[in-house]
DNA sequence: TAGATTGTTAATCGATTAACAATC
DNA sequence: TAGATTGTTAATCGATTAACAATC
């Protein structure tokens, strides 16, 4: 199987499969099976089969995936083989976590510029790029054709700061703020939010066992 | 209809609704359609019906739902009616990010105890908490009854920090760093992975318009 | 009353999983 | 060859959406 449009868990599974198999290939481990990808990652090895089999015949029957050329394949697949520009609008501590990851992901996709509204955030130095008035975002989004903007801004300037960016030119956008934010077809944008991620983990906890679901 | 398993699906769209209605609230807004809430948060109003109606009738036919009042029913499902203790683990900008959210969650969920491995970061202030050494973190989360751990640590400490805190008696965790934990499962894990959502955004990108999808 | 909107059932859609022939 | 494991089809499962009677 090959082509039809591929959903969306499907895609978001890929950089999950990356992931383990880098490591994979830093262990030299050569060959990995569907099985043992699902065991380790917790999904369904028929699942992993299927996911990857859209893009490509990628294994070998009888002996599972090398590991170094499905990483090459995901890479490709993800557009990972190519640097793609990145750029950070909100210095704050978020911001500053996130800059750090550059070194995980690699350089392949890499922050090159920093926005902060905040003129007194404005010249100092995060990693190594020094922050810029938001202002300039237009200008070096195009001189650095930057594809991708992530936003740590607060929720009131998240939407504005998204606007701006897609102004701008990115392509893409990671939304930080918890706020649904509103954009043109053509922009895909993810929202990280965590809070909803927390709030949610409540739910689950146990209470005086029973809890009320209506009165 | 109530009772049933509610699904994850519905459960993680609660916080969603909760944020909005808030802010609904804030602006003195007495009522809401589940039209009007589903255009305002990209979802079906019939979703949004049925989600609600798995826990209760909250709404009025031709009239839609009392804001505050299904407020208090949203915060009573999610448990947050009552104030749950929270320890954080790893001090670094992400920690630090995350302890300043406090506000946002309006206190029924409250970071009470941050922890870090590295000597040089026990002792100082995050926000009005001293960081403690990572030793201390059973005592302190049975003293303080802490009820869920969020994990900022790096990558290689994640599943012994867990194990920690799930040893320590914690029932759902929060974990930002990029592995599969493992976890017992009466142990709720929900992951918060940022690189996931990033990386699969690239697959999104527009590019020399057809790239090979195998060859 | 007429208009609006819920709660809920039924229909649809999509994603996951099982099963197995093909084949290394 | 025998054992392992893929790629893929068919079966299952679950989630979303449409439709509408009930009713405010």
């Amino acid at each position: 199987m090959k082509s039809d449009k591929i959903s969306e868990a499907v895609v978001r599974r890929l950089p999950v499969y990356l992931r383990y198999l880098n490591e994979l290939h830093t262990r030299e481990v050569p060959t990995v099976s569907s099985q043992e990808l699902g065991q380790k990652l917790d999904l369904n090895p028929a699942q992993i089969r299927k996911d990857l089999a859209y893009f490509g015949d990628f294994g070998r029957k009888g002996i599972g995936y090398d590991v170094s050329y499905l990483i090459e394949k995901i890479r490709h697949i993800l557009k990972l083989d190519q640097q793609i520009n990145v750029a950070l609008v909100g210095a704050g501590n978020l911001g500053h976590a996130l800059s750090n990851y550059n070194m995980y992901l690699k350089e392949t996709m890499k922050i090159v510029a920093v926005f902060d509204s905040n003129d007194s955030k404005v010249g100092s130095l995060i990693n190594t790029l020094v922050v810029q008035p938001i202002d300039e975002l237009g200008i070096t989004v195009k001189a650095r054709s930057i594809r991708i903007g992530i936003v740590t801004v607060p929720n009131v300037e998240a939407q504005r700061v998204a606007d701006q960016l897609i102004e701008a030119g990115v392509e893409a956008i990671l939304n930080f703020a918890p706020i649904i934010l509103k954009a043109p077809p053509h922009i895909r944008v993810h929202t990280a939010d965590f809070t909803t991620d927390l709030l949610s983990l409540a739910y689950y906890l146990e209470d005086g066992k029973e809890h009320e679901t209506n009165e």
